[in-house]
DNA sequence: CTACGCTTTTGCAGCGCTGCAAAGCAAAGC
DNA sequence: GCTTTGCTTTGCAGCGCTGCAAAAGCGTAG
């Protein structure tokens, strides 16, 4: 394996300085077409490509920046990775990904203070148990933006949709339909489930703009946001005196788990329990029954988020932490209206 | 922002030279305790984080592997990357993912001769539509990895599993339930469709087992292997004076899609028509009616991917390609042989 | 007491690029 | 003709680390 080609070596065929080649080379102004000529021409010549990585050391840069998910395979955050990768390589910038399997400890590590600070000029994170403590220790230097969970403080910014109100539509919707024992799935009552406990609100504030009280034994929390948790809410509802006729899952995969349930114990969905998810992955739009879902604008996240995240980086004085609240809408599926209203 | 500590910061404090700070913090032998405490202590102290970058342009390498595969929000790729990133995790290596969105010019590009070459060391690649042409011309320096699809020429290794045997057993479950016309889904008859003709391939002998002759309209071929081409190509099949009774889908996505369209006219599943998958995604675990499907060893595809493209990495000579045959297994749900045999 | 071999520590060069500031140079102005 | 101006090009240092080989230290043998 010979030495790689350097701006040396095309420096040196062309007869120019090194300097001059990085200059033609990075497309710097102030280059004479005669000089940039030459350069090009060495450098085809020769097949030079520049070494990203001593480009990254003199520039103190690395042109990467991380993507945080607790969960690659969640159908949700794939999406919202693939967007995100899209734009970010339209940016010349690469992706780096990490899977923090939701461990708070792990969460709390990639932003601390860290050792693989450099490795990436900034981070997009999507926590999931992230604490106040942790983003108080953080390394302020790292520019982040945060997607989903907990609003900004201030000094990063914060991209979501607004969890209470879409909460609240879903269950108007149940509501609407008038299901009487309307059922919530994926409560998390604990320092760490914010998001979840938005819903939650937007679940009770449903209830009572119609007179209504929850009942609270129908409001199941679940560890994570899979099927397997749904289906695992779902059996215990159904086993109650009184089950419920309709559930609001707080994510598409709770909602398919549910709906498994309900269907392998010979129940009709919508027609014995209604179920709405949260999410709009593609999963939904192909499952029997399909699920009716609160849909977040994916791609304007993640392009939003590149876009904050690229300025914070370029920017020496970082801008204040913006909050921004990306639209949702109510996609409605067979999972409440049945066949009818196929779309 | 304050300069960040050097490994010169450190000598200085500690009183010894800065190559032997190195030698504490990279763990190299020979140096006394007692220096090696003074060394660690004034890291401490400073909160010293080696420089990755400096590190990789130092050393020439990176610390990354890139990984890359058509479209992340398959889930089939999304739980394979969540195998790789684990697996690479453990080595020490950082994660670079990158989709190609099955554009075969950009899969060429990612493998040639190449500008974004040193930003990682390695890379385990996912092809959908990679020719021969591409393989001869890549940049022949570059440790690779292919899974799925084509089979090694001896300068990479090749990760994959059986797929004659596992469509032949496939389609022989489906022969075994007294199908009389079973279709297949997902043929590609052309240069890059490889990994998809295999399958055909194994569809075509398990009915010549049986002294059959496969309906040649039945095997429908799709661009991709998702839900909306799955739905697409079913509805075709039912269309069909004959239509099928029985239908082998090349990839669990496309099952669930075909459901959908059965289930949507009314149809049952298996009862009308069974269905099988391939690729065993949670998807389908969950799915009305589950899916029957052949299950790939993904956690040892993965794991045996980082580790044959690690030793690639490591050795100055390249290893002789290898051609590893993954296990697999058939796994038996409702949209073969119904409600009974639920798992 | 010197020589030798082994372990530990050091110094230096250099990875390949870019930032900075100075030098060169041609055209324009006095 | 000489200075000024503004654009091009250059040289050098240095990003922070590691490879290499030489130097230093040190215990043991002769």
């Amino acid at each position: 394996m010979r030495r790689e080609v350097t701006l040396r070596d095309v420096a040196e065929l062309a007869g120019v300085s090194s300097r001059t080649v990085s200059n033609v080379v990075n497309g710097y102004a102030n280059v004479t077409d005669h000089t940039r000529e030459r350069v090009q021409r060495a450098v085809e010549q020769l097949g030079y490509r520049p070494n990203v990585l001593a480009r990254n050391l003199a520039q103190g840069r690395s042109g990467q920046i991380a993507v945080v998910v607790p969960y690659l395979d969640t159908p949700y955050f794939s999406e919202l990775l693939q967007s995100v990768i899209r734009a970010a390589r339209v940016r010349g910038y690469n992706v780096l990904i990490d899977q923090t399997d939701g461990d708070p400890e792990h969460e709390r590590a990639f932003i601390a203070h860290g050792s693989r600070r450099l490795l990436f000029d900034g981070v997009i994170f999507s926590p999931l148990g992230l604490d106040q403590q942790a983003l108080t220790d953080r390394d302020p230097t790292l520019p982040l933006v945060i997607l989903g969970e907990r609003s900004s403080d201030g000094s990063f910014d914060h991209i979501g949709i607004d969890d209470v109100a879409a909460s609240r539509e879903a269950t108007e919707h149940l509501l609407a339909l008038g299901r009487q024992r309307v059922a919530a799935i994926g409560d998390q009552p604990y320092a760490t489930g914010e998001a979840a406990q938005r819903r939650t609100q937007g679940f009770r504030e449903a209830h009572a703009a119609r007179g209504l009280t929850p009942h609270e034994e129908l409001i199941i929390s679940t560890p994570r946001f899979n099927r397997p948790d749904g289906a695992r809410a779902m059996a215990h509802l159904l086993d109650l005196p009184e089950p419920p006729d309709a559930v609001f899952c707080y994510s598409d995969l709770v909602a398919l788990g549910a709906i498994r349930t309900i269907v392998s114990r010979g129940l009709r969905v919508p027609e014995d329990v209604a179920v709405i998810g949260y999410d709009d992955i593609e999963d939904g739009r192909f499952s029997n029954p399909t699920v009716t879902t609160i849909s977040p604008d994916k791609e304007m996240i993640a392009t939003t988020a590149v876009e904050r995240l690229l300025l914070r980086i370029g920017s020496a004085t970082p801008p204040d932490g913006l909050e921004v609240r990306a639209p949702h809408r109510l996609i409605i599926r067979e999972s409440t209206t049945g066949r009818v209203s196929q779309q």
